[in-house]
DNA sequence: GCTACTATATTTGTATACAAATAATTTGTA
DNA sequence: TACAAATTATTTGTATACAAATATAGTAGC
């Protein structure tokens, strides 16, 4: 295998996308619905953009996955405070009990996949990902 | 920012991927033709199986990349030891070119994006990348 | 040799994903 | 006020991405 960190980086996360879908195959949610219900879980009532930015997703996606998720009934937009630009998305009962569901499947995995890890190894996987995130966002801002 | 495993995972890979079309955008690739290339640079002639596995996608997405990087004349298929099943594919001059960018521009964006971390903390990175990838092949391999 | 089974690639249908263009709204500024 | 500029969401077109079904080719057991 190669151990380059970008390969490292990319099959990992395709892995534990696809472990995720596996788990969620019961839930009724196709591919791009998890990481909105994390995210809303966290920040209900955000607007499109922030939603996107926070999914890393392009906002002229987000849009077709909201439609399908309002169709299904897991959330809501509503305009507020007179802003009739923004939308505010907030998640239904059903979308709740589907978050609750996506949560606790991401965290059992998480676990899973952490447990051959001690508590250093860990913390200097966090840490390690998270300052390359950062320097990440960094790179894009400059641009 | 969420600080979760997943969620770094999730993020880091999404901003890299982002980033690295961004320098390639001369370059003249879609989004899912790097990743092929660098496969291909490692492990010329493999078959369409083994790409897909090596490159984490659904073999079915695969036959529609490849035919549109043989269109472009980046890459040739063909039939090897009478077994006509199975389908080899090799780099041409061309995706030779395309590959060194592609290369170059993941090893620079790598070293720009490890460039906060010492020694110690890029060796505990990259273990634990490894360790969690090949535990998430083992759960699926279970399954 | 024949049939059931397996392996590999492709097709079809639906859902992301992004770039570029568009629509509607708000903000900034004279 | 008026009008240019910026903000937010959507539409359109092309390219992944996967599930399920299909086509073809190899393998095993008899």
């Amino acid at each position: 295998m190669d151990r380059s960190f970008h390969y490292l980086l990319m099959a990992t996360q395709g892995l534990f996308q696809r472990q995720v879908m596996a788990e969620l195959a019961g839930a009724g949610l196709t591919a791009g619905q998890p990481k909105v219900l994390d995210y809303l879980g966290l920040h209900d009532g955000s607007v499109q953009k922030d939603i996107a930015l926070g999914c890393q997703i392009d906002p002229a996606t987000l849009t077709g996955l909201l439609n399908r998720m309002e169709e299904k009934g897991l959330i809501q937009r509503r305009t507020e405070d007179g802003n009739r630009r923004s939308l505010h998305v907030y998640l239904t009962q059903l979308g709740w009990e589907k978050q609750r569901e996506v949560r606790r499947t991401l965290d059992q995995l998480e676990q899973r996949v952490l447990s051959g890890l001690d508590e250093k190894q860990r913390a200097y996987l966090l840490e390690g990902l998270l300052r390359v995130c950062k320097e990440l966002i960094d790179v894009e801002v400059l641009q």
